[in-house]
DNA sequence: AAACTTTCCGAAAAGGTTTTCGCCACCCTA
DNA sequence: TAGGGTGGCGAAAACCTTTTCGGAAAGTTT
């Protein structure tokens, strides 16, 4: 039985101190080597019934010899199930979706799934190439992570499997989207501040054409309004996302309004520059004057003078519950719609 | 011919003002549709000879139809190769992983084969794992990616498949592996900064246990020998790899050495950390003294004052690198070893 | 008109696995 | 001993596509 050659491919069956090799091994070699029928083989290895108990581990045994690996191809073939999923990004270098993307690796690698990783990089024709691949090799599921929070075209509603938008919602209404909640955050923060017992609070922060900034300015001037404050200068200041812009904005945000006596930066990097020209100017933080970001992006915020107070938007664990969602999906949950995830403020040194 | 059932399967077939639908469209019902057999079906969206002009018209037009997609497992099946292949990394928040990953992404992408994302998390055991579900899944080669510069175990040399090590080489010389060439990027830094002449030098760098940090530190003794100088105090100042760090050793440095003329710091974070300090002391960065830094993680280099010059390791070329390099072993191309690829040096406004 | 070539198409096998159904042998009971 | 139940195993279909090979029809040449 050994030794042999098949007659259908190439494949060589040799004998070497006890070690059985096989080119290609299938469950017909694994079957043909414990001497039973490749049905027989199939139950044995997954644990069915009716097979006696000195067969199974004499299967199991011939499957370990010639490491046998079953042909995921061919199962999916059959069961319509290929325990896969795309997850396709607008921009990887994006770091948002680097986070999310972990957090959805995380949940489906538990899950026994294994993922697809496109990126699109911001073209809808590159998109839809990945989408038609993704559905050739018939993936479960899909999930897309946007590269800004700001709402972006559904990829159809037609499509044979259900799909996940994460961060940046679909602009259909039923299709589902899970976000980060961005209004909550800028309220939340807010809050912090005023708990801190801040009252003159000035916010700094990124591009206006972003939801993001404008939705958590939206949060915190609501908030502010429930304790009776109103934001230093009248309303917040939209620039852009960089440090540059939190310094410039710091510097004349100092001369407009020097009794000032928090900033609210709309991003940990804005927060670093806010940080550097209070420094510059003498005045101490948090004692004089709190500062806080968004993101909390570690690299910025524990390499900052003091650490700096931060909101976390909990990106991973909005991956995780998009792949959760996911899965609801495939097991029959079409309800669709907007859900908004909570975030949390990181407190160091600056608050 | 319309409107009926399959015996096979229960799906449906629907006449809708003029569009046709079917629940999970197979080449039969291309082919059924068309009026033609499997087979010419086949042939005629394939491409193939021997197919008259009318009747593929008839056949695409029938697909369209019904907006059939050729199953990739079946054809994964017949053909032996998946056009997939598996991305190990060793963990995703580390953010050299992520340009790596885009370069073979992309290089992937455009080779028309589609990426499967697995994340380790530095755990041997997640990685056999995952190994085990891509050797099921049938890839046709795998890309590990090491989290740091260290070498790191063989996957193994009796795997059915190519496998291109990226980053963090294999300890087995007889694998194939592609790393940065840190030292050749160490000697580029001290030259460029000899060019700029300078001649008293420090090296403020990260923990002496990553390569990354004795092999560029290396690279720059190496470099400034050969012009007759010697860092500054006599020898690299191993530390960590954070702002935290840099600003220390700085503090220490201009204390011991006070006529030092530049800094060359094993990373941007802490060639951020030294630029803070240099600003502190009232020393004018580039004229009295220079600073660079390593990786040229743009996020840190613009948003310094002043823009910081740094030594970009080509993390995306390194990644196109391994997948071009893995497509090759795919094809037969099976000589390993170690490649190391160069670094550049971008000049900004702190040299 | 016969023989031949060319053109187009269809039947069938192959790829690896799972599952259903039927068969056989054995044990137990009457 | 006959009948019935049951545990263990194998044959075969099914999943979907590609490819090979043979056959049929049409056109071309002697």
């Amino acid at each position: 039985m050994l030794g042999q050659t098949r007659n259908t491919m190439g494949v060589v069956v040799e004998l070497n101190d006890g070690a059985v090799r096989v080119k290609n091994p299938t469950l017909r070699d694994v079957a043909q080597l414990a001497g039973v029928s490749i049905a027989t083989a199939s139950k044995a290895l997954n644990g069915r019934d009716h097979v006696h108990p000195e067969t199974r581990t004499r299967v199991h045994e011939a499957a370990r010899l010639i490491s046998f690996t079953p042909n995921a191809l061919a199962q999916g073939l059959i069961a319509g199930q290929t325990g896969t999923v795309g997850l396709i990004t607008g921009d990887l270098d994006g770091r948002f979706s680097i986070p999310i993307l972990m957090g959805a690796e995380d949940a489906f690698g538990t899950g026994k799934m294994s993922v697809f990783l496109c990126d699109a990089r911001g073209d809808a024709i590159r998109e839809q190439y990945h989408l038609q691949a993704l559905l050739s090799r018939r993936v479960d599921g899909l999930i897309v992570v946007g590269s800004t929070t700001n709402p972006r075209p559904s990829l159809g509603s037609d499509l044979p499997i259900p799909v996940v938008y994460a961060y940046a919602p679909s602009l259909d209404a039923s299709d589902i989207s899970l976000v980060a909640d961005n209004e909550q955050a800028g309220s939340d923060a807010a809050a912090h501040l005023v708990k801190r017992g801040r009252i003159r609070i000035a916010h700094i922060t990124g591009d206006a054409g972003y939801l993001a900034a404008t939705d958590r300015a939206t949060g915190v001037e609501i908030e502010l309004a429930r304790s009776g404050l109103t934001l230093v200068g009248g309303e917040a200041r939209y620039g852009s996302w960089t440090e540059d812009w939190g310094r410039r904005a710091t510097q004349q945000l100092l001369a407009e309004h020097p009794d000032v006596d928090a900033i609210l930066c709309g991003s940990d990097q804005i927060a670093r520059g806010a940080l550097d020209i209070l420094r510059e100017a003498g005045k101490i933080v948090p004692d004089e004057i709190a500062v806080m970001g968004f993101d909390n992006w570690e690299i910025f915020t524990s390499g900052a003078r003091p650490a700096l107070t931060s909101v976390d938007m909990n990106l991973e664990t909005l991956g995780r519950a998009a792949a959760r969602r996911l899965f609801a999906a495939i097991d029959g949950d079409h309800s669709g719609g907007i859900q908004k995830l909570p975030c949390r403020v990181v407190v160091r040194e600056t608050t």
